[in-house]
DNA sequence: CGGCATCCATTTTGATACTG
DNA sequence: CAGTATCAAAATGGATGCCG
């Protein structure tokens, strides 16, 4: 034990292996993959499906604010990682169905832990930045 | 149980609480406090100092490739947010030191999660996305 | 229906120079 | 030393229109 107090969880995802680097990388390479803006309604919207397929237009009207383009986008980065399965049935007109793979479900505890977080934290952080932006402003108004 | 095997952790993260809205804004304050490009690296650094302080400077070299705006941009970010503490010493030359706070510590087991999660799958999804990517040239090459 | 292509606005990031 | 200011480059996001 050290001195200094901080008392809490120290560092886990440090000392599980090789260094700064590998960590670096691994949470990045995670980040990569939840961290675009549609990525968690596209994600959420599938696994409320429960593995139920779900067809574009479907997912289209239940994301509000989506446009096909970023849609389209979303679906083809969580296929191409295989987070997603992407049957199309060769019928006119087009349907396409996308469901949630195995690998997709693994994330649900990783997305899980970030809504826990903020679920814990998220107001605290909240009021941290707001009374920021005041000392801010305070500073800038009387100099 | 339904017919439709996934097997795994299902949507505890959608269970919780009040539904998919909560839910996403939830998710997405925690990335917006971790998703920025500099975010992790800062993180990592200050948690790897085990809260010891460290200088500015000390954090610029410890970062490869970072600025001083970004870093400044990114330590402002999560003063703000109450992650870190930013001590300022009327000496000159100017000495700043920063040190994560507990709310910043609270962070450490969902990068755990984010870092075991690339562990696990991101090889997997490494893979994935190769293939997907040489799929695609084949399909382009020969139509 | 599903999706690609194009154009444009906004945001994010980087490089560089300057300062108390 | 620890920033701020300015400018330029790049990534991202949104709005349309067309097509099989």
């Amino acid at each position: 034990m050290d001195t200094i107090g901080h008392r809490g969880a120290s560092a886990a995802f440090l000392r599980e292996d090789l260094g700064p680097c590998t960590c670096h990388r691994r949470i990045r390479s995670t980040l990569d993959v939840i961290a675009n803006k549609w990525a968690v309604p596209v994600f959420v919207e599938l696994v409320r499906a429960k593995g139920e397929p779900l067809r574009f237009t479907q997912l289209a009207r239940a994301i509000p604010g989506i446009t096909q383009k970023e849609l389209t986008k979303q679906l083809r980065e969580m296929e191409a990682a295989g987070l997603v399965l992407r049957k199309v049935y060769p019928v006119v007109p087009p349907k396409v169905e996308y469901t949630l793979t195995q690998l997709g479900w693994s994330l649900d505890p990783v997305l899980d832990a970030l809504a826990r977080w903020a679920a814990t934290y998220g107001n605290v952080v909240a009021d941290n930045q707001a009374r920021f932006m005041e000392r801010r402003k305070a500073d800038g108004a009387a100099p």
